[in-house]
Parts: C-alpha cells; sequence; structure tokens
DNA sequence: CTAATTGCAAACGTTTTGCAGCGTT
DNA sequence: AACGCTGCAAAACGTTTGCAATTAG
C-alpha cells in the first residue's frame, strides 16, 4: 500500500509540529485543524495521526484514557501534571540503565516510555490552594 | 466518605493479588470473579479497583485502550510484549536516575512509571514465524 | 485507470454514571 | 437509622470501521 499525498496529513502534521498545542490528543488536532480546513473529519484525523506514527513521524503517548501525540523524535522523558494535565518534555539520560536493563532482561526490548507525575511548576505557583487528589 | 466492608471488593482484591492472572483488566477481574460470586457487576468491578488503587492497595498500569491492575506495590518496571500483549515485572534500579531528574527538574515529582515494550521470550522462542508490525 | 484517501455515520470496547434497593456500621 | 455499596441499564468516551465518492499517481 503505497502511502499517497493528502492535504489532509499534511495538516495534521503541521498542527501537531507546530501549532500552539503541546502534545495533543486526535481531538484537539481535530479541533486546531478545523479552523483553517472545516471539512476534515475526525475519522481521517485518527487514521492520518495512525499512519504518521506507523511512519515514525510522530510518537504516540498514553495520558489517561486517550491517546497524545508528539512530534519530538529525540528520545525524551515526559512529566504529566496531575492538576492541569499537561505533558512537558525534558531530557535525561536513561542510555546507561536502559542498557542494563536489556543486558538482565530475558526479554528483548524494542523502546521504552518513562512517564514522570506529579505538579507542574505553575500549578504550585498559581495554585497554592489546589490539592486535587 | 468513609468505606465500608463489602465480600465483592474483598473478592476482587483478592482476585488481583491471587488469581491465576496477571495483571489483568477489569473485564478479566470480572470474569474471574463471576466463577466463585456469579451476581457481581461489571460496575462494581470498575468501581471498587478504583477504590483500591486510590487508596494504594493496588497499582494501575496503561496498555493500549485498557487499564490493567498491578498488586505488588514495591517499585518495579514492566515490559509489554507487543506480540503476546503480556505484562512483565521486572526489578531495575531506577532510584539515581529518579532522584537525579527530582534535582533537575522545575517540576514537583511524586510518581513514575518505565515501561519498555518489544517482545518476551517465551514469544521469541515459540513462534519465530511471528512478526506483528 | 487504479487504488489510496476521504467524509460520513454506525459500531466498537472501555469506563462512568443515575438510580432504587440492599447491607454495613 | 444513616449512608456507603450494589446491580442494572443507559450513556459517555475515545477509537475503529464499512462504504460510496473523491483524488493522487
Amino acid at each position: 500500500m503505497r502511502t499517497r499525498y493528502s492535504k489532509q496529513r499534511e495538516a495534521i502534521l503541521e498542527a501537531v509540529r507546530q501549532g500552539g498545542l503541546s502534545h495533543p490528543s486526535a481531538q484537539e488536532v481535530h479541533d486546531a485543524i478545523r479552523r483553517r480546513m472545516p471539512g476534515v473529519s475526525l475519522g481521517t484525523v485518527y487514521r492520518n495521526l495512525g499512519r504518521l506514527v506507523e511512519s515514525g513521524e510522530l510518537q504516540a503517548i498514553a495520558r489517561d484514557g486517550a491517546v497524545h501525540y508528539d512530534a519530538t523524535l529525540t528520545p525524551h522523558l515526559h512529566f504529566h501534571c496531575r492538576s492541569c494535565g499537561g505533558i512537558f518534555d525534558f531530557e535525561a539520560d536513561c542510555a546507561d540503565l536502559v542498557e542494563m536493563i536489556e543486558q538482565d532482561l530475558e526479554h528483548q526490548v524494542e523502546g521504552y516510555e518513562f512517564h514522570l507525575t506529579g505538579r507542574c511548576r505553575s500549578c504550585i505557583d498559581g495554585s497554592p490552594a489546589q490539592t486535587d487528589i
């Protein structure tokens, strides 16, 4: 199945890459896209996000019940704020740890995801009363 | 809201702890429970798994589109096999790395999840033809 | 011309919720 | 008696899929 050009896919990739969105879900991409390209259907957004992940142009990350998309492809970790729901990228050197694990582990490692959770700086500063759970 | 005893919750916790199940989903817990306690509804299983996670008696881990539950509370990592879908616990010392991250990061870290993906030993050995994606 | 891609809408699997009645305290 | 918990069934949610029409190569 040779993949053909489509302006919808291009717009979707652009939306994840640049738009003011940070780690958007399929819904958020759809909302953003529709402002410039009203006819695009949600199904098309899902289909193309899937393809873009398969072809390695995007990274999928799970948060709560939904998948979010990340255009940053260099290895990095994610911090999830339980207050505002935001996802923040950050770098940390896991190479040694992962390599050690790979040698110890009887299974064949192909990839990894490291997610930290907590409260982000602006939620700590901005809303000291915020407790959530 | 003081929490009261219920035999359903006890059975649900027991099912995740012991049953032959490894990292069961809510559905799998429901199926297992019903063999001993036919009347239990899926809603009750979901409600109680949620409460058990809140009270720290279980750990929730995301896999694909579903949440799976883990009764092991000591810090450990997870390996997800993309062939058989299995989730395997394993230990690795992340303490130093996490501490380093905590010091560097401007956000407040409360917990972390480290998930490795690949193919598990028995899928590699058992089905050499298996390619999946 | 071929076949990949689209919009639409229906279907799917997982999870949540409203409610009346039951069970624990 | 008070109120948390239950079963049930409906609904919410994110996601996938079948289809005929459109569009890229």
